[in-house]
DNA sequence: GCAAAGACATGACGCCGGTCAAATCACCCA
DNA sequence: TGGGTGATTTGACCGGCGTCATGTCTTTGC
């Protein structure tokens, strides 16, 4: 296992080889995700963790790659874009500090259906397949914290199933400004975290369609300057595209 | 209370007791799903369980009640469908026997993203929440059943987020009907499982939109009649919907 | 300061799929 | 057997979104 010095990636390079220096611990301890997690079972599965750096629009992995490691976003963000031969691209998820990805295809050991990018630069811990594999058996608390995080992450995909099914590029559009805000009353000021041409494909149309989508919501009371977003009335914004309606 | 778990374990009358028909207790054991599981901590799971029987067309659940229980479709089928207050609605997924659902809504015991129903007189297995809670914590065999169902189903999720996105009416018909047959070569005949209108809204289209889809389809060898579909060239299909190509 | 490049906005146009309406077909039941 | 009801098909039409092209603004490098 020690030979992860030697066979770092051209891109971003492997810390040391238990790897994991001591604030990179104490920060993963204090993610959501591991949180609740004794802190031996921790270090246990942590063992064989790295952690590897990647540069803004960076490959982590490859759509088809066979997975080798349990990723966790440390810090930045990543998101996860599928693609098919027709050219066409879309992205799936963005993923945030604290988030774990590819769960699925680690423990079935099918290829990635997605590849992985770094949307910013991004710091991601790996923890190695096989032993993530067999702690995953071994031990009721990480298996648990698997399956709290997999069914979090399928409500999300269910939501965006129906959301692309059902909804307008500008509801869409209308759901993401709404997530990236905890408020629910009056209005607020949001600041775009990417690209229009990244969020563009988030929401699933194409760049000249988002700027048209925007101008629908202007009309909504939603001004863009930037990436600077103005939302004049978040209530009326979220009846507009139907957020929260889970409780028919 | 592990001590009642295990005596009961083994011995065939506790199964009546709970309620459990022993023919369906056996079927159970048969399931993919549950037959790699020890015998007795599959007793122990099924230990509260009971069986419902649901005519075609009637609701299991609807979208944003909070669930009470693990549901495993033992016969029959199972449609699990979003809806938006505007009046759309669509099928996210269809559920055949021996595949469990709702395994996210009940971990969390948020409330249910989708209605189910019933697409032909079902047979429902319903495991009582709190208990299936306790049994993942407690039961490293059926957490790891439980990732592993979840891992497949969200894989299945994934892939539908890229076709809802990437493909059109026509190309996701094609995978939905090589999703029929597990022939890769030569021709077949398939035998719809549904009626279109239930088809088409699995493949997220109008009924009127599926009729056209199959139209197209003809001439790339696709016969209809009724509800057999005879597929000229397997493979030449796909080509065409670009089945398989998570390998890039 | 200026040129080149990229991000974004906007217009023109076409296609896909939704909607509405009507016709045909299948099946059920009296 | 005949009517009735629902499923499916087909046509006409429209709107949303993709595509291509152009224009503007900002950024970057010299």
């Amino acid at each position: 296992m020690d030979t992860s010095k030697s066979n770092r990636a051209a891109s971003g390079a492997a810390y040391s080889v238990h790897g994991l220096k001591a604030e990179d611990l104490a920060a993963i301890g204090r993610l959501p995700l591991f949180c609740d997690l004794p802190p031996a079972i921790l270090a246990d599965m942590t063992a064989e963790a790295s952690v590897t750096k990647y540069q803004r629009n960076e490959i982590i992995f490859h759509q088809g790659d066979i997975p080798t490691a349990l990723r966790v976003v440390l810090d930045g963000q990543v998101g996860l874009t599928g693609t098919v031969t027709d050219g066409g691209e879309t992205m799936v998820e963005i993923l945030k500090a604290g988030e774990m990805f590819i769960a699925a295809a680690v423990l079935t050991e099918k290829p990635f259906l997605m590849s992985a990018v770094a949307l910013q630069t991004a710091r991601i811990l790996s923890l190695p397949g096989d032993r993530f594999r067999r702690d995953v058996r071994e031990s009721p608390d990480i298996a648990f914290l698997m399956l709290a995080s997999m069914a979090k992450h399928f409500s999300m995909l269910v939501r965006e199933v129906k959301d692309l099914k059902l909804k307008s590029a500008a509801q869409r559009l209308a759901l993401y400004l709404l997530g990236l805000t905890a408020k629910r009353e009056g209005s607020t000021i949001v600041r775009l975290p990417h690209s229009k041409s990244v969020i563009a494909a988030r929401v699933g149309v194409r760049p000249e369609t988002l700027s048209r989508a925007f101008a629908h919501l202007r009309e909504r009371g939603v001004a863009v300057d930037g990436h600077a977003v103005a939302i004049a009335d978040i209530p009326a914004l979220r009846v507009y595209c139907h957020e929260g309606e889970e409780i028919i």
